[in-house]
DNA sequence: GCCAACGTTGGC
DNA sequence: GCCAACGTTGGC
C-alpha cells in the first residue's frame, strides 16, 4: 500500500501541535475520537508512515500548523474504559472495544501556518474536505497532491513574510 | 455568542 | 426502521 495522507483536527486550547512537540519523542496517542467514521479510518486505514496534516480548529483563523506521521496503527482507545476519563464510554467494552486510536509523531512544524481561507481559495484544494461547508469529520483523508500543496503554501507564506 | 450542519439517541 | 429531539462541531 502506497503511503497515504490524512488531516487531523484538534482545538489548540485542548491539544495543539506544540503539545505534541513537547511529548517524549514528539509522539502521542490520538485519543478521544468518538465518531464512527473517524474511528473506522484510524482502525482500518491509517498505516505506519502515513503523512498527517495537523489542523487547528476553533481558533482564529483555523489553520494547518504542522506535519506528523503515523507511528502506530489502530488500537483500542483505553480512555473509553476509564470512568474517570473525560472520554469515558460505558458502551465500550475492553473485550470488544468501540473506539480506536493511532499514535502520531510530529515531523515538522510548518514554517508558517496555512489558514483555512487560503486553503479555500486555492483551486487545487477545492476537493479537500476541510474546505467544504459543514464538514466536521475530525480525521479525514487528503490526497498526496493536496498534502504537497499545503506544505508548499506554508513555505511560500514563510518566504513572503 | 450564534447558529448551520450533522451525528446520535430513543420513542414509536 | 423512521424521524423528531437533542447534543456537538466549528466557522463566522
Amino acid at each position: 500500500m502506497a503511503k497515504r495522507y490524512w488531516l487531523m483536527k484538534s482545538e489548540p486550547d485542548v491539544y495543539g501541535f506544540d503539545d505534541l512537540l513537547a511529548e517524549p519523542n514528539q509522539t502521542d496517542h490520538w485519543d478521544g475520537v468518538r465518531n464512527y467514521q473517524a474511528r473506522n479510518i484510524m482502525r482500518d486505514e491509517m498505516k505506519v508512515g502515513d503523512g498527517v496534516l495537523f489542523y487547528h480548529s476553533n481558533t482564529k483563523p483555523p489553520h494547518v500548523v504542522g506535519v506528523a506521521e503515523v507511528v502506530r496503527e489502530g488500537y483500542p482507545d483505553h480512555t473509553a474504559f476509564d470512568s474517570n476519563e473525560k472520554y469515558y464510554d460505558a458502551k465500550s467494552d475492553p473485550d470488544n472495544p468501540r473506539w480506536y486510536m493511532v499514535d502520531i509523531r510530529a515531523v515538522e512544524k510548518l514554517p508558517a501556518i496555512v489558514p483555512l481561507d487560503q486553503l479555500k481559495s486555492d483551486e487545487r484544494l477545492v476537493d479537500m474536505k476541510v474546505t467544504q461547508r459543514g464538514q466536521r469529520l475530525s480525521v479525514q483523508p487528503v490526497t498526496a497532491t493536496e498534502f504537497q500543496v499545503v506544505v508548499e503554501l506554508a513555505k511560500a507564506n514563510a518566504d513572503a513574510s
